[in-house]
DNA sequence: AATCTTTATCGTAATATTGCAATATTAAAT
DNA sequence: ATTTAATATTGCAATATTACGATAAAGATT
């Protein structure tokens, strides 16, 4: 054993999984983060804003790509990272109506 | 190697990866919607719940409590499992934020 | 007290993740 | 055509995760 069995679970569940995967490490908020920092998108530049090797960097944009939280377009020799907008709202729409519903069942529990 | 460097990288984004990271699989977030589901706070049921074995399920709901997400209290010999309002909120405050910084930036991206 | 029920822990096998040095790739610059 | 710069891929070691059978622990039931 060892491998996840995804196929028990809804399609729905395995995506919002892998969205959270992807944010389940601090360089990869931290890439997320830097992305949001610099208010455009980065060509370039991100291995010299974390702490890690060029190809540890890399394979952590490669998780985030194919997560879909971010878009990676080539720009001459280097390549563009954009996040994401509808993997984020998918986000951000799940936790909303997570806590929506938390707070309206605030009465009935412990 | 092997073991993530948290060390490099600030409080806040160690702590929204664990959050994310204890998300980052498809039981743990169909605990999650159970424990939405029912309204309520859960004594006992989680198990039938889950299509995997009582061992694994008592372990994913133990990562769910180191990360904050839920609360456990012992109620007889069944233990009552509820969310944790405070870490949904953290999510949901995240991703709302970088979601405006999003918007505000249309203009100015790929 | 013996048994049942529920949850946790231990041990372990299978698999996945993390990190990086070495190397490859690709396009720009000289 | 060479060199330079940026990013990706390969290979591998260290570590973590996932899953579950066996077993333990602890309160409830009989």
């Amino acid at each position: 054993m060892g491998a996840t069995k995804t196929e028990h679970f809804t399609n729905k569940q395995n995506e919002m999984a892998i969205l959270a995967k992807a944010l389940g490490h601090p360089a990869r908020i931290a890439i997320v983060e830097y992305l949001i920092k610099v208010n455009s998108c980065i060509c370039g530049d991100i291995v010299n804003e974390l702490p890690l090797a060029q190809p540890t960097v890399s394979q952590h944009l490669k998780e985030l790509k194919n997560a879909g939280l971010i878009k990676g377009s080539i720009e001459g020799n280097a390549i563009c990272y954009c996040l994401d907008e509808k993997a984020i709202e998918k986000l951000q729409n799940y936790f909303g109506h997570i806590s929506t519903k938390l707070t309206d069942k605030k009465t009935k529990c412990c």
